[in-house]
DNA sequence: GACATGCTAGACTCCCCAGTCTAGTTCGGT
DNA sequence: ACCGAACTAGACTGGGGAGTCTAGCATGTC
């Protein structure tokens, strides 16, 4: 008999933890996952594991495909803006926030770790897709790292601290997006 | 005999709310503050309330003055570049991010005041003094609001999440504080 | 001196929870 | 038919924490 249930216990442990933070206790996740507390365990040694394995897998998520982007510029980065306004912006970006943060503490290599594989793998790529038009003239040549963290910080910066505190944003989404990615190109104009 | 003890209890709450999140246990506060368990319960209903208060003195440290600001733009928003970014990129701007956000959905209410008694009085403030210099010309003419939100976006958004994931920062800080400035005020150009 | 108030130490109740243990069930492989 | 692996329900242990209670101490006021 294969382990059926690792993945029920991922998946209701994941929902858990969005929902309640590490306060969820493991009773409750077994419950959710329709299993018993001990199926738990034999799966995962501790909920601490269980916890940084939930904390993986969703900060896996913000990532986001950036090749074979369109030829025009505007095009491409309007492209990547939607895609990560909506996984940062969204409900569950929003509480995998608020679930993966006060744990950081406690857990710093596993904290390096998830930003390396989330937002600072997006960073990289970022760099390298603006970097290539700087090198065709573009956009006016500077840091790329700068630049990427710059565009990134101006998408989601300010929203993404809205929502953390529960605060909605009444603008339309696309024109807003719009309207920012468009001042990145007036800011890195050739 | 005065209530002598109650700054000594939420001083140390404060520090201990910032260290442990609000897993910190009244005894431990009771002992940091030196006093008796009894004696904060005289001072505050309940644990949540504690909390609280301290949520509400720790979110107000990011608001900084704007006004009697120099003639100079660019000279204008360094000043509030640098003493933004310090606050909020300082450990415990980020400590208290990391405590306060996985208790926005058990305290809703009180979360979005806080988020307009800090960042979001800022962003008002900001967007009237960004308002004058488009008036002034100095300034695209745009939307204010919108403007300083970006502003803010690009100068600690990214920053913001590598520290709450517990990454450091490589380059100096005056240096890139100054380069995101440029950044903005070439988005604005007139 | 009498009294109220702010405080102290520490015990105590009640509840929750991580993790373990027991005893039994289901089911696939051989 | 039998074994072993995955699973179940539920009891249990040990620890910790919120909030209460008691008994007493210190100090300022009348």
């Amino acid at each position: 008999m294969p382990q059926i249930h690792r993945e029920r216990v991922l998946r209701a442990a994941t929902s858990s933890f969005l929902t309640r933070g590490y306060r969820s206790s493991v009773d409750e996740i077994a419950r959710r996952a329709g299993v018993a507390k001990q199926t738990v365990y034999q799966h995962f040694p501790s909920k601490d594991e269980l916890f940084k394995e939930v904390a993986r897998d969703l900060t896996r998520r913000v990532l986001i495909e950036l090749d074979a982007g369109p030829r025009d510029l505007r095009a491409g980065l309007m492209r990547v803006a939607r895609a990560y306004r909506k996984r940062v912006l969204g409900a569950q970006g929003i509480a995998t926030l608020r679930t993966v943060l006060p744990e950081v503490p406690r857990f710093p290599a596993l904290a390096r770790a998830l930003y390396a594989g989330g937002a600072g793998a997006l960073v990289s790529r970022l760099a390298a897709y603006l970097s290539r038009a700087m090198g065709a003239g573009k956009l006016r040549r500077d840091d790329p790292e700068l630049a990427a963290e710059i565009f990134l910080g101006m998408l989601v910066g300010h929203d993404r601290l809205k929502r953390l505190f529960g605060v909605g944003c009444d603008e339309k989404e696309a024109r807003r997006t719009a309207r920012i990615v468009d001042c990145f190109l007036r800011a890195y104009a050739p």
